[in-house]
DNA sequence: GGGAATATCTTTGAGTTCCAGCATTCACAT
DNA sequence: ATGTGAATGCTGGAACTCAAAGATATTCCC
């Protein structure tokens, strides 16, 4: 399993630093599906994924969820929430089983005197905002078609390894829609699949598609 | 007008670093309406809002606009766009007229060297990605209903400061959907409105209006 | 291992909902 | 008197829901 110096916030403090941090850090471990903690709680330790891999959403009225991440380890999970002191804005969920390692936020506030520890924090709250950013505009800007040219696009593997019911909730939208607007695709010659494998027969469509949000007519 | 030395972030810099980076300080005058950057736009520069108010939004495929943020004097703006070198996520115009200073990125890696500078980009990202958190909900999750309800309950002062039709446009919603719901809770006694003031009657409707997403029936 | 039985996904159709768009009327303030 | 903002009815579009059928996987049993 990862330890503290393997995480790159932390590679950068001396071993006597990491050592006391180690020492103070609770680890927890899940099974698979199992929650580390819900939209709305609150707490005083940062959370350190450790081992597998988890994923954050939101829970909408009607209990619909929106997908915002997934994270792997190792990883800190609900960075700007630790340091706001504000309750969690999304639910933690384990995909498979895996570690979580919780670090005292005091003991962080000591870490910062350390300009390298400082510059890292940084580094991955602005890497962090950038996700960020990015869920912001696929979820106010693009239409589901557009979301779905970005995601043949950009990572077209994606469905190799998940089912389309799966790529839909990543998607945030009802595994009809995306069915449908792939046959679309499919009947204007856009894309090709074959036995889960997307091919791109037009790429341009694909990005216009992303720039105007709808499909030619 | 501000200068340097009044802003949060580098009000823990020697008057040496003060003065050299004022130094390198580009100052713009910008007048009503006018635009300091476009959504995709890139910069070596950090952008900091010496004086007046901007407004953030994006802009979708159609034309509509999505209000992002609106910010007044002083203010750093486009923060982590800058840090992770993409293009800016939005689009800044001067609500009025006022002025930014350019500030080349080279000379803040150079200030992260001082602890103290650092531990401010630190909280300063993080309460940027608070915002960005707090939008992303209500974009994602919340209703018009529960937009407005939301607003009702924590700024209500802004009737009487703005139009409808300008409320409207930072709830990204039409006037026409604002005031339909206004009405609706006019009619459910949820609230008066005279002379531009709102006054609540039940806080506990609008609460449930948040949580539910929707009225009564 | 082959093939039936079963479960799980995917596709397709029809209907619904939410909210934007447009047009008109109304209200109010210059 | 005139222009701007607000209210309201109607229409339309995007995406969701529900339901049912079709296609794949998976399991089980001989």
């Amino acid at each position: 399993m990862l330890e503290l110096k393997d995480i790159p916030l932390f590679s950068k403090l001396s071993p006597t630093q990491l050592d006391e941090l180690q020492g103070q850090m609770h680890i927890h471990h899940y099974e698979k599906d199992s929650i580390v903690f819900y939209e709305g709680d609150e707490s005083e330790y940062l959370h350190i994924l450790l081992d597998g891999r988890v994923r954050l959403y939101k829970t909408a009225p009607k209990g619909t969820q929106v997908h915002m991440h997934n994270f792997a380890a190792p990883e800190i999970i609900a960075l700007f929430a630790a340091f706001e002191q504000i309750p969690f804005p999304a639910t933690c969920e384990f995909l498979g089983e895996g570690t979580v390692g919780l670090l005292p936020l005091s003991k962080i506030y000591d870490c910062m005197k350390n300009v390298d520890f400082s510059i890292s924090l940084v580094s991955a709250l602005s890497k962090r905002m950038k996700l960020l950013a990015n869920l912001l505009h696929k979820e106010t800007i693009y239409s589901t078609e557009a979301k779905i040219a970005d995601l043949v696009l950009n990572n077209s593997a994606v469905f190799e390894r998940l089912k389309n019911n799966e790529i839909a909730s990543i998607l945030n939208m009802t595994p009809e829609t995306l069915s449908r607007i792939l046959t679309k695709m499919k009947k204007e010659k856009i894309i090709i699949i074959k036995k889960h494998i997307v091919m791109i027969l037009n790429e341009n469509a694909l990005r216009k598609i992303i720039e105007t949000n709808c499909m030619g007519n």
